[in-house]
RNA sequence: UCCUGAGUAGCUCAAUGGUAGAGCAUCCGGCUGUUAACCGGAGGGUUGUAGGUUCGAAUCCUACCUCAGGAGCCA
């Protein structure tokens, strides 16, 4: 935007003045001697009123002929109207087409989910998806300065692995000069030594996972903040858990009702996100399925619909902890009180979304953390260097992911994810 | 990988064995306060692909392709 332009959120500032105004043509309404013209610029959208007979013939005939999306500089006053969308419209003055724009693909009209992600790189422009995406930006910037003002230390993990971080999971490979190199799915083993040089540290960036997953809650590549903190337990982790999750939340409520409204998303479920969340054993949680007619068997993970079952208990997020140890990661500390469970815990947004944090404390013993490596049949020599983390200075630790994404879909109170992230990559889907 | 469903105009859909249609978009015309504006007109089709059944196939059959939802797996 160019320094003598006005935004269109900043509008209600400007009654009265003439101002210029940069942006695209998001729909224009005719109505023979008078062009209502409205214009976005991903600030707002506004309405610009021409009126033929306060105009030259040809600043009105130009009106006419702006297509959808075509880019405009607009001259005009900026006035309250209650006739106006937003309360606010702009008397035009004169209008330059700096880019016209012919057919736009998507019309102000219903459109199929294929084609609308085929066109995503236009589909970013409509209001639903900015908003979604004003709420991503919030919710970055909400994780980073809530763990930030708590102490921890931003300290990336690398995306080029030379090995699987969990082994359960299928890896992209790619060639690493010479070798063999892996995305990374999960920042987790190497936070476990930024933790043990800053205490509490974290890292935020994408993850990869080649699985055929094909629904509503998978995306081959996603993002995830994971916090990991020495000296923590189980309960410490939950603890920061629910404290980390009520801050973000509370301050996606702060800044962003206008979009919240936008997506016509009810608040009132979002408003009751206060810790301390409840907690509920996965025992429990597998009886309490059982009693519900569930045909669900102990030792299983929790499938979507388990989930689902699970969230129509609670008005709010809560925990399930200490899953059977064969359905979690090799790195998880057994339970003392029962050798088949960990010290693991989820977190399930309420409302039917399901898990969006996965978390536990790790194993701190170098025997028994060789042990399980064994057990997993996972190459050791590629570990030594996460086993150094046993044999200097070993402490009981602790730490989470939470999945951006599962995240905002919870809070925008939206159907599929793919909606959550400018691009989405999944299964038949690399463009655009 | 498996299960279910869908592919017809640029888009969203109708046409259930007998002349392929509507709304929106586009173009032309009309309208001095529109709110996904409205009214009139025009152009726009190898019915996903290949084969088969039939006097006749968008429609029935077979295979394949693509997409969507779900399962498994996961955040």
């Amino acid at each position: 935007m160019s320094r003598n332009a006005t935004r269109i959120g900043a509008l209600r500032e400007r009654i009265g003045d003439e101002i210029l105004l940069e942006g695209w043509l998001y729909n224009r309404r005719s109505s023979g001697k008078l062009e209502f013209l409205l214009v976005r610029d991903g600030s707002g959208i506004v309405q610009c009123v021409a009126v033929k007979a306060e105009l030259p013939e040809g600043v009105f005939a130009r009106c006419a002929t702006v297509t959808q999306e075509s880019s405009v500089r607009v001259t005009g006053v900026v006035r309250e109207d209650k006739r106006a969308p937003s309360g606010v419209e702009i008397s035009l003055r004169d209008i330059e087409i700096v880019g016209a724009s012919t057919d736009f693909p998507i019309t102000p009209k219903e459109h199929g989910p294929s084609f609308l992600l085929d066109q995503r790189h236009l589909w970013i422009r409509s209001q639903r998806q900015a908003a979604v995406l004003k709420i991503r930006h919030t919710l970055v910037q909400a994780c980073r300065d809530w763990l930030d003002a708590d102490g921890f230390i931003l300290a990336d993990a690398p995306i080029f692995t030379p090995s699987a971080c969990e082994g359960t999971t299928t890896l992209f490979e790619t060639q690493y000069f010479d070798e063999k190199a892996y995305l990374t799915q999960s920042g987790q083993l190497y936070n476990e030594a930024t933790a043990m040089a800053f205490g509490r540290s974290y890292c935020f960036g994408p993850t990869f996972r080649a699985e055929k997953s094909k629904t509503r809650r998978h995306l081959i590549e996603f993002w995830m903040v994971e916090p990991e903190v020495a000296f923590a337990t189980l309960d410490d982790v939950m603890v920061l858990i629910e404290r980390f999750v009520e801050g973000i939340v509370g301050r996606v409520l702060e800044k962003r009702r206008e979009e919240l409204k936008i997506l016509e998303r009810d608040v009132a479920p979002l408003e009751r996100v206060r810790a301390p969340f409840p907690r509920v054993s996965y025992d429990d949680s597998a009886r309490l399925l059982r009693g519900k007619g569930v045909p669900f068997e102990w030792g299983n993970d929790f499938g979507a619909t388990d989930e689902t079952v699970l969230t129509e208990g609670y008005d709010r997020p809560f925990f399930v902890h200490r899953f059977p140890a064969a359905v979690k990661a090799f790195y998880m500390k057994r339970d003392p009180g029962d050798d088949r469970l960990s010290l693991s815990c989820d977190l399930l947004a309420p409302e039917g979304y399901g898990e969006i944090v996965g978390g536990g404390e790790r194993e701190d013993s170098l025997d028994r953390l060789v042990e399980r490596i064994h057990e997993h049949k996972l190459p050791l020599d590629a570990f030594q260097w996460y086993l150094d983390l046993r044999r200097y200075g070993s402490v009981p630790h602790s730490g989470f992911g939470m999945g951006i994404e599962r995240t905002l879909t919870w809070l925008c109170g939206i159907e599929h994810l793919r909606e959550t992230i400018p691009f989405p990559r999944m299964l038949n889907r690399l463009r655009p």
